[in-house]
RNA sequence: CGGAGCGUAGCUCAGCUUGGUAGAGCACCUGCUUUGGGAGCAGGAAGUCGCAGGUUCGAAUCCUGUCGCUCCGACCA
């Protein structure tokens, strides 16, 4: 990660990066960078909202088509609920007001009027009697419909999940990471008992943790949160908890067991098999558009995004190399004929995905366009290739420079396992990654030193690179440690560090299940946790 | 909402201290020459300098206010 900064010199000469700067330099612009570079997305006038861009958008609609596939596996039914939500059922859970009341759009007028200086204002005369917010989570709507829609213990498990937007006016936002609007599917059900809501919830978590696994390629830790960091009106919350390349950690996924909290508040009741009325046991969860954020700080580099195979846009680039008239317009349709060809064949389960880049335009600029947006494989074919049957082909987890002809029947024959050779190594580099930078501490100092950047910066800083101490080096990583459980301590830990518990570890992480003494107070703790910086 | 920085061509920025009505590189368009790799030369189009006031003969440059963006903090999927 010490490559130079690409610099634009007035020869046109380019340095050994496409973004600048690197993630060695300054993380958090490179990620801005990576996501303007690659065509993600970008901001709107809109304070806070983005406009996901094709190529971005190309992503998440794969991440939708797999999750999707995943939740009717199991049993779920999408349905669709309203963007509003009346102010007073927001009110029915307490712990749910006060986690999201300081964060509501709220709608309060359904009309518009000329004012007296000839600019639009609501109308006074059309103020709603209730004011509407704008979904920051659904529970309390979709409450309302359970509760008509359960009868009958026959009537349960309900397992609704509905794919949608959802708003909460974040102070500080970015690109796919945090934004004020943003798109997740949310996942409702209800269950006529408290196991059965568990395991749901388990379920799903599992589903979560495998979806980022085998389709992101990114390892993931499962666990529970801690107290402070529960889903406001949740008796449980759970998450998937991932490494990203400055080693913080960014919550991917998370899946609730919310007891009987919202059944109460929105009177989820049903008689059961000995005909008594009872409350109904119910659970939520959900990803959204943040796991784009997290695919680009998983995989990417200093030449941009690098997209694994089962969620790119595009598998293949075929780049024919034509600069010559008389010989472009053959080139072109050899490509032509080699792209479908690659079409025919198949990799997970579906037709390689294949983008034919006939523009008119130079090579080179086209290629690094395609390294910029991560498509796993590029193909360049020239007359010559064409000539002796073959193609030029570059991986994009590999380095720029590292080409190879390969016979065009052999390339096209192996390329789902390529893909799949692609998409394994992308996995085994990140969890190699997460491992090396995950470490078992158990003395106090020691905890505080792995914090702690060595240059620059102060110990609280997160290292996104402070306006006057330029960025803080990349630095920590997951501590596995023990704790004790007081959240005073974990209060105290994330003020003094900026380090919280991400999540106490249910897969077996770490071997973490021993019992030892809080690392911090050193008091009796029955497991470790994780700790990190976060998103 | 507290702290810091910044808003000048599509992008990145220079000019501002020492006020005199706007520059560069990249991108874009045209032509020629090139071409297994993010080309070279020539020409061209493109900004009234975030917005609103003020000072001044004159403001991108000084002053005030305001809006927005980025980063830090608080909050958070």
């Amino acid at each position: 990660m010490s490559t130079p900064a690409r610099q634009e010199s007035t020869t046109g000469q380019r340095a050994a990066s496409a973004i600048s700067p690197t993630r060695a330099e300054n993380y958090a612009e490179w990620y801005q960078q990576v996501v303007r570079a690659a065509d993600l997305a970008e901001t709107s006038p809109v304070r806070g909202c983005m406009v996901i861009k094709p190529w971005g958008w190309a992503i998440w609609e794969n991440i939708q088509r797999a999750l999707d596939a995943m939740f009717k596996e199991t049993g779920h039914r999408n349905a669709y609920f309203p963007l509003f939500i009346p102010l007073s059922f927001l009110q029915k859970e307490a712990d749910h007001v006060e986690g999201f009341a300081k964060e509501c759009a709220v709608v309060t007028h359904h009309r518009l009027e000329v004012g007296a200086d000839g600019k639009l204002v609501p109308a006074p005369s059309a103020e709603l009697d209730e004011p509407l917010i704008v979904r920051p989570t659904s529970e309390t709507i979709i409450g309302a419909s359970f509760a008509k829609w359960v009868q009958s213990y026959r009537d349960l498990p309900l397992l609704i999940n509905q794919w949608a937007n959802v708003v909460r006016w974040e102070m500080r936002t970015r690109l796919f990471l945090r934004t004020a609007e943003f798109l997740w599917q949310e996942g409702h059900t209800a269950h006529a008992t408290s196991e059965e809501a568990v395991a749901e919830t388990m379920q799903m978590l599992g589903v979560y943790a495998r979806f980022a696994r085998d389709w992101m390629a990114m390892p993931v830790v499962q666990g529970e949160k801690t107290a402070g960091e529960r889903f406001p009106g949740a008796v449980n919350t759970y998450s998937i908890e991932a490494m990203m390349q400055d080693r913080k950690a960014l919550q991917a996924g998370t899946s609730h067991f919310l007891g009987q909290n919202f059944s109460r508040a929105s009177e989820i009741v049903f008689l059961n098999e000995r005909n008594e009325q009872a409350h109904a046991w119910t659970t939520s969860w959900g990803v959204s558009t943040r796991l784009v954020g997290g695919l680009i700080m998983t995989h990417s580099d200093d030449d941009g995004l690098v997209v694994p195979p089962r969620l790119a846009p595009a598998h293949v680039v075929v780049i024919p190399v034509a600069h010559k008239a008389e010989t472009a317009a053959a080139v072109t349709e050899h490509c032509r004929r080699v792209a479908d060809e690659l079409r025919q064949q198949r990799f997970a389960g579906e037709p390689v995905r294949v983008e034919l880049d006939a523009r008119d335009m130079r090579g080179g600029d086209k290629a690094w366009q395609w390294i910029k947006r991560g498509v796993p494989v590029r193909v360049e074919i020239g007359p010559r290739d064409m000539e002796a049957d073959s193609v030029f082909m570059a991986r994009r987890d590999r380095p720029h420079k590292e080409k190879s002809g390969v016979p065009r029947g052999e390339f096209v024959a192996g390329i789902a396992a390529l893909l799949q050779e692609i998409q394994d190594g992308m996995l085994a580099r990140a969890t190699a990654f997460r491992d090396e930078h995950t470490r078992r501490i158990d003395a106090r100092d020691e905890f505080d030193a792995f914090f702690t950047p060595s240059r620059g910066g102060r110990p609280g800083d997160d290292g996104d690179g402070g306006a006057e101490g330029g960025p803080t080096e990349i630095h920590g990583g997951f501590a596995l440690s023990h704790f004790c459980g007081d959240p005073a301590v974990e209060a105290e830990v994330k003020e003094r560090l900026g380090v919280t518990v991400r999540c106490i570890p249910l897969d077996g992480f770490g071997g973490g299940d021993e019992p030892g003494r809080c690392v911090i107070t050193g008091r009796p703790s029955e497991r470790r946790v994780v700790w990190a910086k976060s998103y």
